[in-house]
Formats: structure tokens, sequence, C-alpha cells
DNA sequence: GCAAAAATGATGTACGTTAGTCATCAGTGA
DNA sequence: TCACTGATGACTAACGTACATCATTTTTGC
């Protein structure tokens, strides 16, 4: 009727409730024929241990950190707004999260911020990537001493992270172009690019699933040089003015940094008839704005609010050891317009 | 240090722990002097039950029931696909979720449903609502007999349903104006729209944000008279390929119903470059592949399988009289172009 | 000021699991 | 055969809560 329990197993096994549980918990002084007896029982009966009971038992406590970049980088704040939200309900679900920033794209603070971390305070890691190999070989130095790590938003490829949890960046400048080949069909012309730095790993992603797709599928658009704003809103305001002004051939603009008042303010001050197509990235207050009074036409977000339970989610599963529901678990490109605003 | 318990309640207010017990599960039998007490201690403690601990103890067990339109509408074939993959996991969460489809569109058949629903044997219900009067009644009885119930994908307002998880619907046709607006604005011509049947309250809303937008923001567009297509691919093939052949001014199709295979049909025997562009709703298989095949543009989407989970989520919660945790569960209107698909 | 009624306390058992102690038993090598 | 080791069992106390029973206290109505 009910779940089977442990006793249930013990019985059908033939042992004793130790002996199973010493199995569970893969203690040892188990023979291996033991061992493979109770685990066919548990196959034989479909048993699933009580997580709510064995955490009650063993007082598991699951203790999580956030390292994000410090900075006014909206989407950052945001973000780290939705982890501390989040902090109040995970102390119901025995996970007490803690949250430290670090100075955006630097990497020796970083590493530095990871190597602090003491195994014995600290089960799991969500950190925002800085992509370098210092942050590298910190990442490695964490999963030896046994905790779980796993990438936020901007991923860290080819390291010892366990996980991703962010959106595929290429594919959301592939949505990007699909979205700014689409309202230009009818009017061919230039786009124009604004990226953050081009040293940063999400942007150059974005970047060439931009240009992929705008290639390959609107060949009759054509793409100007990269305007890059360093997620300056002033720097990007005033290059992109100048842009602007230089060619009128401009139907479409692409903003993929930060920064997104400093296109705001460019664009508005063109007269509304001439004012290109604008998709930018990450939906703040301020790209709120813009799309309500239709001076931005989409932004390209991901959910943070998903991100960050994915991220708790996953570092549980990574410190219990047991499987990690992916498929699921997947963060996608969302597409915002003014009339789809949450 | 760790969260209070009900002992600390007790010690705090200076009662036994029968009696913050009583007032916890309010029993009665406890003055109204006293329960102010343990409640004044709780507040200072920030005391907080723990869940899990109580639902072990009393071997809770959350019996929800989900009430899906059978037929071949792919969406809904989707969405119970959804709620059979969750069934799974919610086993390890004390819940035990059932399935059982109504012929669609039948009012009487979905209040005969309800009606039988047991009390002894379901605490909640999730059902997908025909707008009828009988199944308001059928809703209220539903709950006079204690039994939550929660609308899904379609509501069912001013009724007694104690919540509705899915999409605005208004906001969707909003939406694909949006997208449709900016997709046509440099060649104007005439919108199609498609539906399935305007007695349905969704297709009503959608409509209605549709024009509501298209009117007010992209007024050189013009409307054409709705095709009902009565969600079935062969009708709504025959009429919109009528629809596109007398008028060659048509450059958008909306589509808010089901039969989207019909409408690929319908689009994919003109040629390309006289094409207009489609929105449609739901992504499914055949939707996706006509984004790809790039016969329609866009595809308005609701998530499944969130809407599966804040479904159960809510259900529970109203089982457990606990609060609704309502802002972070909110379903948003998803756009999907053929490059940000999952 | 008394009896009845209402409110409260004390206590025990259960839920499914963890985690420890101690006892037992079979087999091993000397 | 002895002493030792490794494998196993039996038992117990937790974890935080629910729930039932019975005893005791306090409050009410008269």
């Amino acid at each position: 009727m009910s779940r089977p329990t442990i006793h249930d197993v013990a019985r059908v096994a033939g042992v004793s409730l130790s002996t199973v549980d010493r199995v569970l918990n893969d203690r040892d002084g188990v023979r291996k024929s033991t061992q493979a007896r109770v685990a066919e029982a548990m196959l034989q009966l479909g048993y699933e241990r009580n997580l709510a009971a064995a955490n009650l038992s063993r007082r598991r406590l699951y203790r999580l950190r956030f390292i994000l970049p410090a900075g006014p980088n909206a989407f950052m704040r945001g973000l780290e707004a939705r982890v501390r939200e989040r902090m109040a309900t995970a102390a119901h679900e025995s996970t007490a999260i803690e949250v430290s920033t670090v100075p955006p794209f630097d990497a020796p603070a970083l590493a530095a911020e990871l190597r602090g971390l003491d195994p014995e305070k600290v089960d799991g890691v969500a950190v925002v990537a800085t992509d370098a190999t210092t942050v590298r070989i910190a990442v490695q130095d964490l999963r030896d001493r046994g905790i779980a790590v796993v990438t936020l938003v901007s991923d860290l490829p080819s390291s010892a992270r366990q996980h991703f949890v962010g959106i595929d960046n290429v594919q959301a400048g592939r949505t990007a172009a699909s979205l700014l080949g689409r309202f230009c069909r009818w009017r061919s012309g230039r786009m124009a690019l604004v990226a953050g730095s081009m040293l940063v790993r999400d942007h150059v992603e974005r970047r060439l699933g931009f240009e992929q797709v705008m290639r390959a599928e609107f060949p009759d658009q054509t793409l100007s040089t990269v305007i890059e704003g360093l997620d300056d809103q002033d720097i990007v305001a005033e290059r992109l003015a100048d842009a602007l002004a230089d060619d009128p051939d401009i139907v479409g603009i692409y903003s993929f940094g930060a920064g997104n008042r400093g296109v705001a303010r460019a664009v508005s001050r063109l007269p509304v008839e001439r004012r290109p197509s604008v998709v930018v990235h990450e939906l703040t207050t301020f790209s709120r704005d813009a799309l309500i009074d239709n001076v931005f036409d989409a932004v390209i977000h991901q959910d943070e609010a998903r991100e960050v339970e994915v991220a708790i989610r996953t570092l549980r599963a990574l410190a219990d050891g047991s499987p990690v529901a992916g498929a699921a678990e997947r963060i996608g490109v969302e597409v915002f317009l003014r009339d789809n605003l949450p």
C-alpha cells in the first residue's frame, strides 16, 4: 500500500535493520554478498529512501554559498535580490544560503574568494564565473576539498564545475538575430552591434550566434562593426549616437552587454520614424521602461529566479550525491516585448 | 542557532507541549488568552512549523486529481504527459496524483466528473475548465465538500475555484499582435485571424488582446474577419487557404486555437515570397517543425511543466491551509522562434 | 463554597531514518 | 585450541511533530 521502508527491506533481504542502514549509507563492515542481497531487496520492493525523514534524523543542513559580481550591473543586483528572497524559503528546507560579492571581471579576487571557502562550513557554491585560469584552478581546488560547484549565468567550460546554470548564449544571439531579421525584413539596411567587452565569453558567444543567423537567414542585411560600450551607459550612449549619426542606414541594433540606458538615450534622440528596431539583453527596470516607451522592441532575458532555484536544487543534489534532474531544469532564452511583461 | 521548535514555544509561552499542539492544530479546549500567549511566543521566536516532520508524523498524503480534456489536442496530450511524468517525483513528496480525462468542451460531462469526486479520497483538484454554469455549480459543490480547486490553462472566473494556473490570454493576444505588427511594420496589409471556436473563453480573450494592440499600435494594418477552424486541422487548412486565395493582401496570420497543422499546410502551399508572417499558439511537435521550416515565425507558449508544478504546489498549500506563494508562481506568456527552441 | 465543566499538563507512542554501542558468531592464522 | 578479526544483529536515543489518554488544575455557574 504505502511506500516500503527500511524495515521492509530488512525483512525481505533477511538481514537486520543495522545492515540495511550500513548498506544505505555505505558504511563498511558489510560483506559483498549481503550487500548484493540488500540491494536486490531494495530493487524488488522499489524502495526509495524517505529524504524528509533522513534529513530530519541527521539534522541535515545544506550550506550553500552564492558568489556574485559586485557593482552597479542591474541584472546582477536583480539576481542578488532573488537569492536573498529565496533565503527565507530555503530555511524551511534545511538549507542555509549565504551571498558574497567580489569585484566584477576580477579573476584573482574571485579565485581568492573561492580559495577562502571552508569545506567545514560550505557544502556547495554557485558562482558567476570570470573566465580565467586562476579561477579554474580554484574551482578544481574546491572540488578536491569536497565542495560542490556550479557556475551561474556565466560558465567556466572545461573546469571542474559540475554544472552550468544559465542560458545558452549562442542561442540567445541567434534569437536576437531571428527577431531583428524579422522586424526589419521589409526594409533592409545595416545592423549595429553593441557589446560590453569582447573579452567576456558570454558576449563573444552572443555575437557569434547573432552573426550566424543574420548571415544565413537574412542576407539582405549588412553588419556594422561592433561598438564596445564597456558596460558603461555613457560610453554606450556616445558611441552609439555617433554611429547612428554617421550611418543613416542602421535599421537594427542588438546590444548584448550591460548599459541599456545608454542605448535608450541614443535611440530616443532620433525622430520616431527614423528609429531602428532594438533588441537588448536582460529585463531590468530600465529595459522594461524602454520597452513600454517603444524605444526597445524586444528584450532577451534569462529568468533569474529560476536560475537561483535550479542552482540550489542542483547543489543540494550534488551534496547528497543523488542524481541531478537535468532535463526539466533547463534555463531557456526568453523573449519579452512590451506586451508580455511580467 | 537552529530553528525554534514547539518545545521552545512551550517554554517561552509558559505552557505545556500539549497546549502548543492544541493551538497549532487548532483543536478546541484552549482559552483565548492562552491561545494569544502561545501565538505571541511563536511570533517572538519566529517559529515556523517543520512541515517535513509534521507530515512524517501524521503520515500526510496529499491526494490530487488532474482533470483534462480528452481528444487529439496536442497541447492537452503534452500537458497530460507532464502530469504523468510528475507523478513519479510526487511520490517522494507524499503526494499521490491521479489523472482523468473528459470529453472536450462537454460541460455536463465535466460537471458529472467533478460531482463524482469523493472528499474521502481526494484533497484537491486541478481542472481544465469548460466555461459553463453547470461546471461552476459543481465547483462550488466541491468546495463545500472541502476539496480544494484550481483551474488549469483555462479559467472559470467568478466561480468558487481558489486559483487559476495559466497564462493571461489577453496578454497572449497582445503579444501576438506586438510580434506580428513588428514583423509586418514595413509592408502593410491585412491580418488574418484563425480561431478554434469563439465560444471558448480563452479564444475570445486572445482575440480581444490582439485587436487592442493591433488597432492602437499598428493602425496601418487592417483586420480581416475571424476564420473559425473549430480546432480541426482540415477545416482550418481549407478555410485559411480560401482566405489566402481571395485576399492577396494578407501579410500576417494569428492563429489562436488548435489545428496548427492546418495553418502550416495552407501557408506552405504559397510561394515563399508571398508567405505572410505567422504566429500561432502552443509549442508542440507540429508547431515546432513548422518553426524550423520557417513556415511559422513565432509560437506563443505556456510552460505546461511549470503549470503542473504550480498547480500541485498550490493545491498542497490549499489543502494545508498554508499561504499560497502567489507572486513567484506566475505563468508567463512565452515567445518561441526557431532559434530559442528548447 | 461546591460541583460540574473547561482548560491544561504529563506521558507515551508513532512516523522513517540516522547513528551509535555492545553482543554474538563464524572464520582465520598461529 | 586460542585469540583475533570481520560481519552481523539487537537495542537505544534522537530528529520535530501529531495525536491520544488520563490526570490534574482552574474556571464557571449557582
